[in-house]
DNA sequence: GACTGAACGTACCATTTCGTACATTATGAA
DNA sequence: TTCATAATGTACGAAATGGTACGTTCAGTC
């Protein structure tokens, strides 16, 4: 006797034990379904549908729906930090610097819907999970390090105001990126007006990015 | 025979029909549960456990659980519009004017969570109900007719920049005002700092306040 | 008072949904 | 090879949940 067996299709089939591939890719339906459904309406039978393993697993390697969301909310987390890599902008200019930053920011926002999906879940949950999670306030700690840099190189050399908080800058640029993404159905619907239009997605990044500079730098040197 | 019942704890019971009150309170509790949990956490037999009724009149008033959401929703836009009243802006300078529209519409938020929340969760839905109610749509149709009116006087003293467009701005300040209530959890969460404290949530006001009128007011006018 | 449609109560059903029991196979160590 | 443990598949159970069947009562009209 083999420990192979022969599958209806007529191929051979010998299971293969892959642990990592089998999270990762429940991980991966996971996330998605929860991004797009929340934590009550995502369905643990659907994801593990999607998946190329089963039900089983998904609660062999994440104990309950509770814990499989958590650390989807982490995985997005996490793969954001990731993408972000290196901005560069200590060889520019301060106001330069952090022209590209909040451009950057907006950018960054737009591309990953469905992490701004989870944290606004997330947010509905009133925070509950990422209370829990170490991983992620771990993760987003040095978040402002770059803004703070690029902030004092502007207050040396005169161009910035000085008295604003790289913090409070930062929570600033964020609310603008953030809710472009999180908000578009009900602001586009309610103004009948297509904010996913390339065009007027152009206008609200040099708006973004006008107004955090006007904000930031002496007005003195901003030209009307 | 009487038409009247003696309850089990003794007390005359005359059932007495009310449909505009029966259907008030579903509302009512309706929008807390769904504002609290989403259209898939809320649960028809908890919202009819804390109802003066039962479950039967809500499908009996609200044919569904879809359709009640989108009730709720809208009573939700209804009342925050209803609140918004008179801001009387007219007797003001363009510029004063503006930073109290400002000021209110901050705080106008902060004072609605639920009804912000309702707006989260219905774009987590990519905007499915609001697409199909006309009611809010009108409702909210002339939301940028004061911004529009104070920005005209701007220009007109020549206080104000040109060029900019009052539906744009209109979104500078829902963007700010929106998600400070939108993501205090995870943005606390994550910078260890607590947003909703009283002394941040003024810095907050005056720095968006602030933020908005540099952007509009022509850059010479401002001290820094 | 008789009649009618709206308003309401109770009990129940069918399905969904999270989670698990139980058996089997793979894999590496001794 | 043997053995222990990790990994996996299948089937099922119990509770939750949206929705309804069925009957009763209220309130206005003639």
């Amino acid at each position: 006797m083999t420990t192979h067996k022969v599958a209806a299709n007529g191929k051979e089939r010998t299971r293969k034990n892959d642990p990592v591939r089998v999270q990762a890719d429940i991980m991966r339906v996971a996330t998605r379904e929860f991004s797009e459904k929340g934590l009550s309406g995502a369905r643990i039978d659907e994801i593990a549908e999607k998946t190329k393993t089963s039900k089983r697993m998904i609660y062999y390697y994440f104990k309950d729906k509770e814990t499989l969301y958590l650390k989807a909310l982490e995985r997005s987390y996490q793969q954001v930090r990731q993408q972000e890599g290196e901005l560069e902008l200590d060889h520019l200019e301060p106001i330069q610097a952090l022209s590209k930053l909040v451009a950057f920011t907006f950018e960054h926002h737009i591309k990953n819907p469905d992490f701004i999906r989870m944290v606004m879940i997330e947010n509905i949950h009133h925070g509950r999970f990422i209370e829990q999670s170490e991983l992620i306030q771990s993760l987003n700690a040095g978040a402002v390090d770059e803004l703070q840099k690029v902030y004092r190189r502007g207050l040396e050399t005169g161009q910035f105001r000085p008295g604003l908080e790289a913090l409070e800058l930062h929570w600033l640029i964020s609310a603008l990126s953030f809710f472009n993404v999180s908000n578009r159905y009900t602001f586009s619907r309610i103004f009948n007006w297509d904010q996913n239009a390339a065009s007027n997605q152009e206008k609200l990044a040099s708006h973004v990015i006008d107004m955090v500079l006007r904000y930031v730098v002496k007005p003195e040197l901003m030209a009307d």
